[in-house]
DNA sequence: CAAAACGTGTATTATGTAGTACATACTACA
DNA sequence: TGTAGTATGTACTACATAATACACGTTTTG
């Protein structure tokens, strides 16, 4: 059985759009994602694996989700975060391995810093 | 055609190895990551797409080459660097993204501040 | 109450990934 | 000169990915 949760967590914020506004039906959505509404609706009860990167940012944008974290639900990572790895391969790879333990609130302060151009 | 970069820079790196060592064949580097000798062949010609990641792993082990830089030319990421991402995709997807521009010499204070936890 | 919209089941498909198996042809060397 | 080792060419395969097409029964609504 494919990936449970991220069909768990888009059909749950799919209905909590519903309640607002029927244009989210499973029907429409995957209209506007451009895929089968069968396939969504599999998708969402995790009969079948996620879709492809493509379709999740769409969908994630029609969620009003954060792309990454959908994909990471996915099991999958963006293929732009991807490039940038792969462009300093060794580098990137130190310094991810060295923050896998670092508490949140340590990494957060570091994009602050990053974004601040405290270098 | 099938990246040509990751092909032509194994062949040279086992080439280079096989001056010193005839157990640098492509037959027994073959054998010794366990695919065909003709499918290392072709890899190294860029006739075929780079290996799994598993078989790049043990290439580099043999070839005494950084995994994450031939996973790299290989247009891979490791598996074990995604994981560390999906468990806080929008975390380290800001970091990363903030990063992108960063030159080398910065990203590599920020490895070592990380790892001497300055933080 | 009919027709439009809805969610889901079944069957099928195109493309990519990651190789194997075996045959052929070249090359060094004893 | 033959044989052992080497590289490469051809053909094929198993499995995964990412979906489509369409039929079916069930609400919802005008």
């Amino acid at each position: 059985m494919p990936a449970t949760q991220f069909g768990c967590y888009i059909r749950e914020r799919r209905e909590k759009l519903k309640e607002k506004d029927n244009s989210f039906s499973v029907r429409q959505v995957a209209g506007r994602i451009d895929v089968e509404p069968s396939f969504l609706s599999k998708v969402e009860r995790g009969e079948v694996a996620p879709p492809s990167e493509a379709k999740i940012v769409l969908l994630a944008k029609e969620l009003g989700e954060d792309p990454d974290l959908l994909l990471a639900l996915a099991g999958k990572v963006s293929s732009d975060l991807q490039a940038v790895i792969r462009k300093r391969p060794e580098l990137f790879g130190r310094l991810l391995r060295e923050m896998r333990e670092m508490p949140d609130h340590a990494i957060l302060r570091l994009v602050r810093e990053v974004r601040d151009g405290l270098w």
